[in-house]
DNA sequence: TATTGTTATACTCTATAACTATA
DNA sequence: TATAGTTATAGAGTATAACAATA
């Protein structure tokens, strides 16, 4: 009874790319439902932290995501009090998604859950080759 | 109005390996529209053109799916009549899934489309890169 | 006219539990 | 008792279209 991948897969790039940005994916919604997220909350968490206040358009294009997928995210976050909505006053189309104090205090934890992950995640790798290898995934994206 | 990815994010291998991977997913999926096939059909009939007949189980051992979503693919591809599935003389528990001819010329067919996604994906990386990344998430896998 | 945010809808992928038939 | 396959169900992620408010 075979239980090995194909070679023709193995060998693909993209394949490799799938199958670990699934596990990395996986690991990191484990470590992350101690403090009630998921992936999709971390992004927006941790895109409000590093950049401060943005309009709900604006996170979108950062993670790339359909803008109608913000508005469930913010809401969840907002229920979690996690970040507020204030009316941009230059714009008033315009949500500034802005992160409470316990919002900063929860992007801080995750990210050190993702600190975790991460290294869990490239653990057989040695210093040099993870240099490597994160500098040509960068390339790729 | 920013639109980069913050740094925090950019340097981790996790997140890069998340976002490639849907990004390989999506592509792959795109090419493989024209075929009638999903990614998930393609990784079932290509397990069964490098192996050959194999039951349910060992598809899903292949794949680390769960067998439960084999049934539904193993049943998608024989409405196409990619495969057949014919009980195991020695074991009538299990059904060896065996593609029939117009599956093989599925799955050859695929196998150039996931070729073609491989260059357009990598088309950044120049050979010696190439070999490198592809050998280092080998290793991650 | 174009953009921001919202709502509604639907589809795929995935995980799980309960069931059958065979071993 | 354990394994292979099946069925049913539900949750999460995603994509799309139509709409209101504002620019």
């Amino acid at each position: 009874m075979a239980t090995t991948l194909p070679d023709v897969m193995h060998d693909h790039v993209g394949y490799l790319l799938v199958r670990l940005g699934k596990r990395a994916q996986r690991h990191f919604e484990e470590a992350l439902v101690p403090l009630s997220l998921r992936p999709p909350l971390f992004d927006v968490l941790a895109v409000l932290a590093a950049e401060g206040a943005l309009s709900q358009k604006s996170v979108a294009d950062i993670l790339q995501i359909d803008s109608a997928r913000v508005v469930g995210l913010a809401d969840e976050l907002s229920e979690l009090g996690a970040l507020d909505r204030i009316p941009d006053p230059n714009d008033r189309r315009r949500n500034l998604l802005t992160l409470t104090a316990a919002g900063v205090e929860m992007a801080a934890q995750a990210s050190s859950v993702a600190l975790d992950v991460e290294r869990d995640l490239t653990a057989a790798l040695g210093a040099g080759d993870l240099r490597t290898v994160r500098t040509l995934l960068q390339r790729l994206l």
